[in-house]
DNA sequence: GCCGTTTTCGGCCCGACTGTTTTCAGTCG
């Protein structure tokens, strides 16, 4: 039992004893001791033996520990048990809706019993709903919508649980005598947002034809198997706790490359690449490029040899959608993509000040440990209430802090003071000009109000960007992934507007933020934006997710030229909007 | 349910926004 899994138990025990309407402090702590496990660097499923040890992580009690204890030993805590119980094993989805949370699920089961998001689109339909209390038309309208989402999405995984199954497999897999290599194909490969499924080839000694029983059995005692659904000679397909489908396909090294090739697809690359081997008298599938006439190998081994074969440069993963890429890979044109490595720098950060978990100094070491050569830390506004956000005196405070830190480290990194302000449904923002003129980093970020309508939310946006003190603007598109209400905005009016100011976009690398598609990234790069990418990281370990971030820079054929943080700390501060005057002008605090 | 103590109870982040509430409850971050 991972320390994720053990989380979410206590999450949604937390959940269930709000819709239970059960104490709010006792729910707090629930929600505190999901965040210390999931928090934690090592695995809480080791420490159940030793209670003492449980005991000092902070927000684990003696009761916790028990919880704890349970989880690891039945998977699954006694009072969660016993409250899906009371109501139905299902009851927790109808949280997933937007604008639905555990008053309205609770009132919904004591109107009429409605405990799925079945029952309720049923209960809508029917008319059973109207009379309720706060069910008008606009709110039940929101539902079905909110429902329809729901359906779509559901079935995927989010890019960064589906590569955190990919490690734990890689690891077991690896371990085995007789491996070569293991290496994820399809979305993952791909570098999209979200996966079907995961998909996993190995070869070596222990993969060629008659020789794969012994992996086979190995990879069927996998610990994280849930179900299996086949098990072959060369495929073995199962399902994970968390009902992400794996498939694992043994492969002798001479056909290695071909295999990748077919499963990293995409389906449409794919089509186009077989349509074109077949034009030059050869067919192509996952096994080889071979002859059409004799069925000779031409090329097999690796995707290289594949692609040159076809009279194509190889083709990065994350091109491979046709949307011109096999034309560009025969010109010799393909982007030269941005890479992980050519990033200086990480520009969004919070800290204990808000609702970040380490120091600027302990953040500042861990982006130095990655190589960078500048940060800034953001911590949020007061606006942001709940992350205790940072006031006028707080947040000049803040900034001695950070001038104070980035002079310890002696050039060793440049640590710049920074904000992420909110802003407001009017378009001003939570803090006066005279404390944001002082910070040359300041992110303005919409947070509150995300089902303004689509013109109001365009004009607010607009009006923020006007304040000369605003150099890069967060969350750009709202689109944030797999989560509930996307907010909307004339995003081409936004953008056109963010050039000609020289306001700089953000890419938001979380996974679990990232706010613009690639279609938005193009069309940021078509209007002339210039673009950052950031974590927005609320510890040190986030700072790890800048790559899921770089792979939806490339899948837009980004190259570093586009990104201002591949630019060095000077060229970087000089890049951004210029800063409006400050009275008080000191050369050395403007810049850090 | 956790924590800390001026220890064995009393405190424990809060403000903006929405919809339908005719004065505010619920959701969200």
């Amino acid at each position: 039992m991972t320390n994720q899994n053990l989380a979410q138990l206590l999450e949604e025990t937390a959940d269930l004893l709000e819709i239970d309407c059960g104490d709010s402090f006792r729910i707090r702590s629930y929600r505190r001791a999901a965040e210390a496990v999931a928090q934690s660097t090592v695995a809480i499923a080791s420490l159940v033996d030793t209670p003492e040890q449980l005991l000092e992580i902070p927000g684990i009690g003696k009761g916790m520990a028990a919880n704890l204890q349970a989880a690891v030993r039945d998977q699954s805590i006694p009072l969660r048990d016993e409250l899906l119980a009371r109501y139905s094993s299902r009851i927790l989805e109808l949280l997933q809706l937007p604008g639905m949370g555990p008053k309205t699920v609770r009132m919904l089961w004591d109107a009429a019993q409605i405990a799925s998001i079945d029952a309720l689109e049923a209960a809508i339909q029917d008319g059973r709903l109207s009379g309720l209390p706060r069910m008008g038309d606009k709110q039940l309208a929101k539902l079905l919508k909110g429902i329809q989402d729901y359906r779509k999405s559901s079935g995927r995984f989010r890019i960064d649980h589906v590569e955190a199954a990919w490690q734990a497999l890689e690891t077991y897999l690896s371990a085995f005598p007789g491996v070569e290599r293991v290496t994820a194909a399809g979305s993952l490969r791909r570098g999209r947002e979200t996966a079907g499924d995961l998909d996993i080839l190995v070869t070596g000694p222990a993969c060629e034809p008659g020789a794969t029983a012994p992996l086979v059995e190995t990879v069927a005692q996998y610990p994280g198997i849930r179900d299996l659904i086949a098990r072959g000679d060369n495929k073995i397909s199962f399902y994970l706790q968390n009902s992400l489908q794996v498939d694992v396909r043994l492969l002798p090294a001479s056909s290695y490359g071909a295999a990748l090739q077919y499963f990293t697809g995409s389906k449409s690359h794919n089509v186009a690449l077989r349509q074109r081997a077949l034009r030059m008298g050869y067919t192509l599938n996952e096994w080889a490029l071979a002859r059409v006439e004799d069925g000779s190998v031409v090329a097999a081994a690796t995707e290289e040899q594949i692609y040159a074969a076809l009279g194509l440069d190889w083709i990065p993963p994350e091109l491979r959608e046709n949307m011109g890429e096999i034309e560009a890979a025969q010109a010799h044109s393909l982007p030269h993509l941005i890479t992980l490595q050519h990033l200086r720098g990480d520009l969004h950060m919070h800290t204990q000040a808000t609702d970040g978990h380490h120091s600027i100094e302990e953040m500042s070491e861990a982006a130095l440990a990655r190589g960078y050569g500048y940060i800034a830390i953001t911590d949020h506004s007061k606006n942001l209430a709940m992350t205790n956000g940072l006031n006028e005196e707080r947040a000049v405070q803040q900034i001695a802090r950070i001038r104070a830190v980035d002079r310890s480290f002696a050039g060793r990194i440049r640590v710049f003071a920074g904000i992420e302000v909110d802003i407001l449904a009017d378009g001003t923002l939570d803090l006066p000009d005279a404390v944001l003129a002082q910070m040359p980093i300041v992110i303005a970020s919409v947070h509150t109000g995300l089902q303004m309508p689509r013109d109001a939310m365009t004009e607010r946006v607009l009006r923020a960007i006007e304040n000369p003190c605003v150099r890069i603007l967060g969350h750009a598109t709202g689109r944030l992934l797999l989560r509930r209400e996307p907010y909307e905005l004339d995003l081409t009016t936004v953008l056109r507007r963010c050039a000609e100011l020289g306001v700089a976009i953000e890419h938001n690398a979380a996974p679990e933020r990232l706010d613009l598609c690639d279609r938005d990234l193009r069309l940021a790069l078509e209007l002339g934006c210039r673009l950052v990418i950031n974590t927005d990281a609320h510890d040190t370990r986030h700072l790890d997710k800048m790559h899921f971030g770089i792979s939806q820079l490339r899948r837009a054929w980004v190259e570093p030229a586009m990104v201002l943080n591949t630019l060095e700390a000077e060229e970087f501060l000089a890049a951004l909007r210029p800063r409006p005057a400050t009275p008080a002008h000191n050369p050395e605090e403007v810049t850090t």
